[in-house]
DNA sequence: GAAAATTTTTAGCGCTGGCTAAACTAGCCA
DNA sequence: TGGCTAGTTTAGCCAGCGCTAAAAATTTTC
């Protein structure tokens, strides 16, 4: 009998998603660190995060071996290309799935946790429906009742 | 100086469902196989989700300590109540995320993708205001260019 | 420049979810 | 019944991401 796939597989994707979460977060959030005071520390991420500085530094350690974060001993952290070109592309993501979920009628409150949570998950296919539902609901200003 | 928390308690929350996400697709999986056919065997969830059985096994045995999914050594599983009516809302609300990508213009493999990683991170609210869209895009007729 | 405070690093633990290998049970069938 | 086979369970490994405690380095401050 052929195994049916058509379960199996979105699944895999989505484990494969969980995977790349956490680098797709680090590096936003360093990119927004950097962008806002210049400088990034462990701490800085520790608190952004609320999670322990230890913890974070093992995942800079991670990430820093798979060529998105660069690192000096005791120094801040700097994004290589690579990194800040991720960071780019996830913010802009970021931004269009926030501003979707505000422009059908959700709460900023909640479209900023859903958005959070949802960008990971996001095909550019997706993505680009997003940017032209966007586009379309601002002109019609048609943001339905509640 | 005060701590600020308005990008610490999002990614709390998105820790959260992550916890909650695999209870989620294990209930849903079984709900659906048992409807289908009638027995539901850890061997089925192993090839649904593309893992080995012994993963399923560790899996189940923690959702049967929560109280989810009711076992006997060596027989099928079933959902208890408490995991039927997870799977139940689980399943309505995939469909309404499947459905609402559909409906913007994804097509349908990208959409079953995104909305197996999407649906967990989609809040009661959000989910509303997709209902809200499904049928204002089905009575306009209006799901735009490609 | 030495002490104090801040920050980073190391060590070591827990939990979840991957895996393989091997032991065990149940069910079928000859 | 005895054995084969399919399926389940146990044992033990790995990686990621949480934690605390304690050591090391840097920076600040006096």
């Amino acid at each position: 009998m052929t195994k049916d796939l058509s379960h199996s597989e979105p699944h895999r994707r989505t484990r494969r998603d969980h995977a790349t979460e956490t680098a797709e977060d680090y590096v936003e959030a360093i990119a927004e660190i950097l962008g806002r005071q210049g400088i990034c520390r462990l701490k800085d991420l520790a608190e952004r995060f609320a999670v322990s500085h230890v913890t974070v530094h093992r995942i800079v350690e991670r990430l820093t071996n798979e060529g998105l974060i660069s690192t000096e001993p005791y120094q801040p952290l700097t994004l290589t290309d690579e990194g800040m070109s991720l960071a780019e592309q996830c913010r802009r993501r970021h931004e269009t799935v926030y501003r979707f979920l505000v422009a059908i009628g959700v709460d900023e409150d909640t479209a900023a946790v859903d958005a959070e949570g949802i960008e990971h998950h996001v095909s550019p296919q997706t993505l680009k429906r997003f940017e032209a539902m966007l586009s379309k609901l601002r002109t019609s200003d048609d943001v339905g009742g509640r």
